[in-house]
DNA sequence: CGCTAATGTTTGATAAGTGAACAAAAACAA
DNA sequence: TTGTTTTTGTTCACTTATCAAACATTAGCG
């Protein structure tokens, strides 16, 4: 890399601004304003009117957005870009038929995320009809020091990565349940590298207890972790580990032989 | 719109082409090209080396793109671009647990699509384990004229529009029970405007049964399509209209009543 | 109706992005 | 080692994008 900005106000002479600016006025919209006129979209973004025409002209060029009457709205060709990302994640694929069966078998919901900064990301998701319905569809994010698929991802860090992720995240208590000192977070990712397995109580949520494990792929690193998640009322932590775990980890190993 | 182009080769003054090659750059990271270095990138969008690396260091710099010793693969946070899409739809969140619904009570894979171009595009998926391991994630597409929802959404359609629609698409004969004439294509769908819902006999691919009914918002506008995909040797024609379209008709309703 | 206020569109000086050419560093073979 | 090839990084005249401020067009309102 060569150095640059040795002075603070100096910019960056090999990142593209306008294409950043781009991204940033696509992911402007959102739930709270699904549509938006010129102005809007230029408020949002802190950019000229001028300048704010010019992304949505190109983006209705491109298909990603469309105009009825001076409002604009993203249309479905946005997800394009997401698929793009799960295309090059040759196992998606790949792992729905196996996630399938864990939810046949357990009767209940069944996820595999991946670590993405401090959060796990969802990238596969089967739902079942039960008691809370949640609502996580694949791109949301969780913090991953209160769930197990985040502490089992965690687990798979090379040390000085692990290190880094404590010392900067920001433990908060979501539910009383919640582990929020980073030293007894750490001593429960070194359980769960030992275990390999995670079983979560309660941390992220009230009344979830949620089963995470490792998947690997066929050069023993960690792809992405497999989860299981249910209700403390309706699964016993002992049923969690005397029945969750086995499947999930044998389930684990076939998936890890079926990656490509 | 102003008047532009009255030269062939003139480029539009309002047409952003940097940002244009940056969502073309993401685009082209797929299942065949899951890692690319900076040539790769630059060959496969015709871009030089130097805006290439550009291109790569700012999506690095945003965390969209992650290098591991000089090849470059896109990150899970691109995810995020195409959850703002489903963001916008503040229904993804409601109609899940209608899909589950019907899942459970038919036993069968439930999707919602939205329309786009000569596309339907998923926006929700609750798969089951069945026969085929379809997959078809949120963001995949479809060919609107062989498949039941993209009946269904055609019927919505203005006929100025659905003129269009015919008259454009081309209608390649995916299975031996296809319908590839136009006339023929148009009668289907006022038929599937009558009767509001739509059931379609291995047109996409052998096998494959699916009903499809049209879902309201509450300005009695078509928001999406509502799909059941089963097997011809799993569900007759005669259970799919007498057992599978009253109950998807009823939830269409109950979605109606319950959306924002 | 005219008046105001807001939004959308064009314009010209300034800032940012571009590719071709060049330089540097790997990768590879002999 | 040395030379050859391939890939990656940098420079710089030229093109494109930007902002601010002008102008044009609507929308609202008494």
């Amino acid at each position: 890399m060569s150095v640059k900005n040795s002075q603070p106000g100096a910019v960056d002479k090999d990142f593209l601004a306008t294409f950043a600016r781009g991204l940033e006025v696509i992911k402007s919209f959102d739930t709270q304003t699904p549509s938006m006129s010129l102005t809007d979209v230029a408020k949002k973004n802190n950019l000229s009117r001028a300048s704010a025409r010019r992304f949505l002209l190109t983006l209705q060029k491109l298909g990603y957005v469309k105009s009825d009457d001076k409002r604009f709205k993203l249309t479905a060709r946005v997800l394009e870009l997401g698929y793009s990302y799960l295309a090059t994640l040759n196992f998606s694929e790949t792992i729905t038929p196996f996630m399938e069966k864990i939810t046949h078998k357990l009767g209940e919901s069944c996820s595999a995320t991946v670590l993405d900064g401090q959060d796990v990301v969802y990238i596969a998701r089967i739902p079942v009809r039960g008691l809370i319905p949640v609502n996580l569809q694949i791109g949301a994010r969780l913090p991953a020091y209160a769930t197990s698929m985040g502490r089992v991802l965690l687990a798979a860090l090379p040390e000085d990565q692990l290190e880094a992720f404590l010392s900067s995240a920001t433990l908060e208590p979501l539910t009383p349940y919640t582990v929020t000192a980073a030293e007894q977070l750490r001593s429960e990712i070194e359980r769960v590298r030992r275990q390999a397995y995670c079983i979560i109580d309660q941390e992220l949520e009230l009344g979830l207890r949620t089963v995470a494990v490792p998947v690997y792929d066929r050069n023993q690193h960690v792809c992405f972790a497999l989860n299981v998640s249910s209700h403390v009322s309706k699964v016993s932590l002992e049923r969690a580990e005397r029945e969750f775990v086995p499947l999930m980890q044998q389930v684990s190993q076939q998936i890890t032989a079926a990656l490509p």
